[in-house]
DNA sequence: AAGCAGATTAGAACTGTTCTAAAAGCTGCA
DNA sequence: TGCAGCTTTTAGAACAGTTCTAATCTGCTT
């Protein structure tokens, strides 16, 4: 994947953030390898585990500046916690009931049509199609 | 609409839950007019308002039994806040984004083609689309 | 009417997230 | 390179939404 440059340095200053050594170890563990998705619980052990300390409010203010400036997509499946995608690009998602898992699917092969038109005054923003299913 | 008699105790029953004062009270509130969205805080001061008093717990409690026994179905459009709906045929959603507005569409005239094979090991509970508009 | 399982309650506890104020770090400019 | 100034980080407090606890109460069966 051009454009996916692992220059992260570049990449936040591309995307108008400052790239502390918090954002770059956080982005690294983002986007070095394939697509993710991560909670902040997730993605704080994750990047601790690297041995760069970096605090939970940190990740949460990553995360959302990421997502803020298109870096990230929050989905939200559940109530009480938010997943972010790495995957920006037009997908839906498999969402696993009981154990909380998540899976991209791609939307190439998905058609949705007979949308009925957004409300008076709106403009649509994004379908989001969770497909749940159970063990 | 029949089926949906006014009888709240014996439909409660129907439920396997006890028609208590408290119970029937919120099902009268959700179950009365037309389909609704609501939120345990929303509901709480929707029948409060009648004079019954009902602690938060309790509707809490309400709202998860009656989503279980099959009388509502629960809505994520949000992170961190649960929308029920006194819907619970097959239909859509659209989501007023910054405003938490919460409105249905009949998915009678909506068709989803290519969707992927649940993985393996999992059988589909169900596919909800979220249609998010902006002001 | 009595007994009992189930329901309600107030408030504490818990979880996920955001806020606060102080310390530290990045950047631009001399 | 050194410094000023603004941004970022941090630990911990605060907050919002939800669930739990343990005591009390209520609807149902007998």
């Amino acid at each position: 994947m051009l454009g996916n440059s692992p220059d992260f340095p570049a990449r936040l200053r591309a995307a108008g953030l400052r790239p502390t050594k918090q954002r770059v170890a956080l982005a690294r563990v983002l986007f070095e390898a394939g697509h993710r998705h991560v909670t902040a619980e997730s993605l704080h052990a994750e990047v601790k585990a690297t041995r760069m300390p970096v605090s939970l409010a940190t990740v949460y203010n990553a995360l959302n500046q990421f997502r803020d400036a298109g870096l990230l997509r929050e989905v939200v499946v559940a109530p009480g916690r938010s997943y972010f995608d790495t995957n920006t690009g037009h997908h839906h998602h498999f969402y696993v009931e009981p154990d909380g898992e998540l899976h991209d699917f791609p939307s190439e092969k998905v058609t949705i049509a007979g949308l009925p038109t957004p409300p008076k005054g709106t403009r649509l923003a994004r379908v989001d199609v969770i497909v749940r299913v159970r063990r």
